[in-house]
DNA sequence: TATGAATGAGAGTTCATTCAT
DNA sequence: AATGAATGAACTCTCATTCAT
C-alpha cells in the first residue's frame, strides 16, 4: 500500500514538473530567458507562481533543467537517426536531416537553445556546451573519424571540424520563417558540407 | 563667427553622440538588449542617466540607431574588400576573410547583431533584416550572379544561396573563444562553401 | 474547511484592499493626482511599494477605484437623507445639509472629488460625471420635477436646474478652511436657492 | 541715446516676459501645474528653456506671476464693468455678467484661477486669496454694502456674503463644455442670488 | 540676452522570490 | 503539494534646474 501511494506521489511529481517544463519551453521560446515571465509560465501549465519554486529553484535553474532535457532528446534522436545508416556519406546526410527535422518538430525547444548559444550570458553558453558534448563526439567519431579511416573525407580534424559541421547545422536550421518552415534545405546543406569534405 | 559656433556645437553633439553609441556597444553586447542597463552605458559614456534621453528617445531607440550604424560599417568594409578581386571565387574568399576580420575588429557589434539575429524579439530581427538588404544584395549580383554568367559556379539561384552564404557566415564567424579568437578558420569556410558551389 | 479558508483569504484581501484605498484617499486629497505618491500610499497603508499593483494595475486605477467608491457612498448618503422627508421644499433643504455633512465627515474624499472636477484632466472629468449621474437624476426628479408638479417651485426645467444646484453645493461646501469648517452655512445656501426657486 | 536704448532693452525685456506669460498661462490651464511642461512653455513662447529661467526663478514663480496678473486684470475688467450701475440690484447682474463675460474671454487663464483654488497646493490657494482680496473688498463694499443701506438687500453681513456669491461665482462660471461655452446663464445665476438677497 | 547640453533626483511599474497557510 | 499575498530591488524614463558659451 505504502508503495503504491509513494509510486503514486512520485508519478504526480514528475507530471507536475512535466507540465511546468512544457510551459517553460513555450515561454522561454517566445521571449527569452529575461523577458520570460515565472507567472506566465505557471499559469500555462496549470498552476501557480509558487509552484514552480517548489521544483525548481529559480527560474536560472528551470531554464538549466531544460536545456538537460533538450539536450538529451536532440542527441538522441539525431544518434538515433544516423545510426540507420552505416556509410560516413549518409550519415553525414542523416545528420543534417535529421537535425532539420527535429528542429522543425520541436522549434520552441531549439529556438531556446539558438538563443542562448549566440546570446551574450556566457554561463549559459557553457552549459550548453557541455551539455552537448556528447554530440560533439558522436559526430567527430561515428562520422569524421570513420568517413577518413574509410578514405572517403579528406584527412581532416575530426574534433574542430565536427564543430564546424555542428556550427552550419545550428546556423542554418535555425533560419525559419513565420510558420516554421526552415529558409534552407538539409539537402543542400550537407551537399554543401559533403563537397567541402571529400577529396 | 556664429558660423564656427553652429560647429562647435554640432560636433559637441555628435561627439557626445558617438560616446554614447559606443558605451551602448559594448553594453548591449556583454548582456544583450533586456539586460543592458542605461544607467551603465551613460556612465561607461561618461554622462549621467539624462543624457542618452537627450539623443535617443528610447533604450529600444537606442540599440535600433546602433544597428543602422554596425550596418553600414560593415556592409561598406565587406563591399570595399570584396570589390578588390574581380574573379568571383576570389570574391568568395575574400567575402569571408572580410568578414571574419570585422568581426574579429568589432567583436561586441558583432556580437549585438548575431543576438538580435537569433533572439527572439521579431521586431528587432526584421529591422535587422532591413537594415542588411544591401549585403544581401551585394552577394546575389556581385558574388554569385557573376560566378553563375561566367560559368564558374553551378546553376544557384543567386537569392536564397546569398542567404546560405550569409547564414554560414553569421555562424561560423560569431563563434569565438574568451580571447575573440575565431573556432574556425575563414579559409575553411569558403573552402567548403566554394567546393558545394562549383561545378 | 476549505471554506473557511476561503473566507478568511478573501476578507484578508478584502481589508488589504480596504487600507489601500484609505491611504489612498489621504494621499490624493493631500497632494492631488500627480503629486500624489504610490510608495507614501503604500507605506501609509502598511503595505510596500508593489502591494499596490496587487490589487490595481496603476495609479490612475487607483483613483477611479476611489471615485466609484466615494460616489457610491456620497450617492447613498444623500438619497437616504433626503428621503427623509417628503415636501420638496424641506427636500432641498436637507439636500444641502445633508452635502454639507457628508463634506464634513469625508473631506479627504470630498476633496478629490472637487479636484477631479475643477481640474484639468478631461478624463477624469467625465469618469466623474458618469459616476455621479444618479445624483444628478435623483435631484432633477426627487426634488426638482416633484417641487414644480406641486407648484412650489417656479416652472424650471429640472435638468439644467439639478445642474446648477449640485454646482452651487460643490462650490459652495467645498470651501474650508484649516479646521475643516465650512465657510459658509448650508442653510444660508439653501434658503438662497430656494428663493430663486420659488415664485 | 542711451536712455533710448535703455527703452528698447527694457521694451524687449517686456516683450519676452509677456510672451512667457502668455505660453504659460495656455500650458498651466492645460495641464495644472505639476503637468506643465517647462520646455512647452519655453517652445511655445519661441524661445528655450533656458530663457524662462532668466524671468522667472522657477515654475512656481512663473505660475505666481501669472496669477498676479491674472488677478489685476479679471478685478479690473469686473470692477469697471459694475461701476457702470450705481443701483446695487443692477451692479449684482452686472457683477455675474461681467464675471462669466471674463471667464468666456479669458478661458484658461480662469482654468487655472479654478484649478488653484479647488486644488490641493495650499500655498497656491493662499496666494490666489491674497491676490484676489481687492475683489472681495469690492463686492462688499460696493454692491452689498450699499444694497443694504439703500434698503434694497436684506441686512447680510457684507464679508461672507461677498465670499458666497464669489464661490457662486467661481463654482458657476468654471463650468463649460468642449466649446467653452458655460453651462449657466449669469442671468440665471444672478436671477437666484438676488431673490436670495433681497427682502 | 538667449541657449540647450547636461544633470540627477525621483517617479511609476515590474517581477523573481519568499513563506505562512 | 500547492497557493498567492507580500516584498523590494531594480528598471526605464521624465523633467525642473543649472551653467558654460
Amino acid at each position: 500500500m505504502a508503495r503504491i501511494k509513494q509510486t503514486d506521489r512520485q508519478q504526480i511529481l514528475d507530471q507536475t514538473r512535466r507540465r511546468l517544463l512544457e510551459a517553460a519551453a513555450d515561454e522561454f521560446a517566445r521571449a527569452g530567458f529575461s523577458d520570460a515571465n515565472i507567472n506566465t509560465i505557471s499559469i500555462a501549465a496549470g498552476f501557480s507562481k509558487g509552484t514552480i519554486y517548489n521544483y525548481f529553484p529559480s527560474k536560472r535553474a528551470l531554464l538549466l533543467a531544460l536545456v538537460d532535457e533538450i539536450a538529451l532528446q536532440h542527441i538522441a534522436f539525431i544518434q538515433e537517426q544516423v545510426l540507420l545508416e552505416s556509410d560516413p556519406l549518409l550519415r553525414l546526410e542523416r545528420f543534417y536531416q535529421a537535425g532539420f527535422d527535429f528542429v522543425t518538430a520541436s522549434l520552441p525547444r531549439a529556438r531556446i537553445l539558438f538563443n542562448l548559444i549566440n546570446g551574450s550570458d556566457e554561463k549559459f553558453k557553457a552549459y550548453v556546451f557541455i551539455a552537448y558534448q556528447p554530440m560533439f563526439n558522436f559526430v567527430a567519431n561515428e562520422i569524421l573519424a570513420r568517413g577518413v579511416e574509410q578514405g572517403q573525407f579528406r584527412l581532416v580534424e575530426p574534433a574542430p571540424t565536427a564543430m564546424l559541421l555542428m556550427t552550419i547545422y545550428l546556423g542554418t536550421a535555425s533560419q525559419r520563417n513565420d510558420e516554421g518552415q526552415a529558409w534552407l534545405d538539409p539537402a543542400q546543406v550537407s551537399a554543401l558540407v559533403l563537397h567541402g569534405l571529400q577529396k
